[in-house]
DNA sequence: GTCTATAGTGCGATAGAC
DNA sequence: GTCTATCGCACTATAGAC
């Protein structure tokens, strides 16, 4: 006999994700997240700092990955190979299987703005951190925040990429196009650019 | 005789930012702002969506700038000159007059966390919009989507170094400099990248 | 586990300007 | 009369304090 059931924040999380997906995020309130696992509101509030946490803390695992992918990324003379190695590592933690999964967490926070704003911050945080990274293998600034910004900016835009609507592709691959994609862009020439200083 | 005084809005923002700054955001209450210019909280509710947007509301004019610098930009064969153009556009909005305030502003946003939340947001957002300016010249994705969010890093990574403590040059020169770097950074070989697709 | 401050919303009343 | 900016009050949910 037990008192309580186990895995506390699992069901939580489960059951928020099924209720803004249901009836969206704001019309969800946290005691009924807590009340459908029989757990009260506080307890809730004890697992998750609040209502949008529940939906983003897998995401540290994925972040410590993508900076691991940075320091442990073989030696090379270019910071946006190192920044590629970082991608394929990132591209790991989604396997074709959480495809379906991660369109479904997707719509849920593209219908809400405080979501939005949440995970927006987490790709600034990101970005910081492989910023950091960068910086203790001797990238200096501004290059290091730029190569940095630029992963992240090749991350999302694939990441969007592999949940769009009949793409099959697995992520690794889309982000080689995408970064090839954005060196081309930026190897185009910028003619009559004279005297930029005034 | 006058029932209230006008500006009421102006005269809202310019208590909020001074007490954001004294006291911190959050130890600073909607009905504070209101009552230290003689209203109520529920009239600066009406004003401005939440607490937050009373430090963000200028952005919409800066947003809109930068997006029609990327309209009247010039023909030209290269994305990355056109975003150029619109960063420029963009530095007008930030005379040397400026720096000063945009530095108090700057420590008010990083000192809470749901500041960085919506500032970060609102760069999604202009990314967004320049995205949609380039595809409206033509720019096809994944191109627009890179050239926009790249040319919103070059402006992020200028405007910090813009505020940072000594630095005197004005943005635009900043941003040449730092587009220059990413240019230089991009352009770098990916050696060994072998067959790429798996 | 309870208690409370605060954010933010909805609605009716009010006092002028037009 | 209508329109608009405000007040005042009641209310819910979040989140933190105790």
């Amino acid at each position: 006999m037990v008192r309580w059931e186990p895995g506390a924040s699992d069901r939580l999380r489960k059951a928020a994700l099924e209720l803004y997906a249901a009836r969206g995020f704001e019309q969800t309130t946290a005691a009924e997240i807590a009340a459908s696992v029989g757990l009260t509101e506080r307890t809730f509030f004890r697992h998750f700092a609040d209502k949008r946490e529940v939906i983003f803390n897998g995401a540290a695992e994925f972040e410590g990955g993508f900076i691991e992918g940075v320091r442990d990324a073989p030696e090379s003379e270019s910071v946006l190979e190192v920044v590629s190695a970082a991608l394929a590592m990132a591209a790991r933690f989604f396997p074709d299987e959480r495809r379906e999964f991660s369109r479904l967490r997707q719509t849920i926070i593209d219908d809400n703005a405080s979501l939005r704003e949440r995970e927006q911050l987490k790709m600034t945080t990101l970005a910081t951190g492989i910023a950091e990274a960068l910086r203790d293998r001797g990238v200096t600034e501004p290059h290091a925040s730029l190569a940095a910004q630029s992963g992240v900016t090749v991350f999302t835009v694939s990441f969007h990429q592999w949940i769009a609507e009949g793409e099959t592709r697995p992520l690794g691959e889309i982000e080689a196009d995408i970064m090839g994609e954005l060196r081309s862009l930026t190897r185009a020439p910028l003619p009559n650019r004279g005297d930029s200083s005034r």
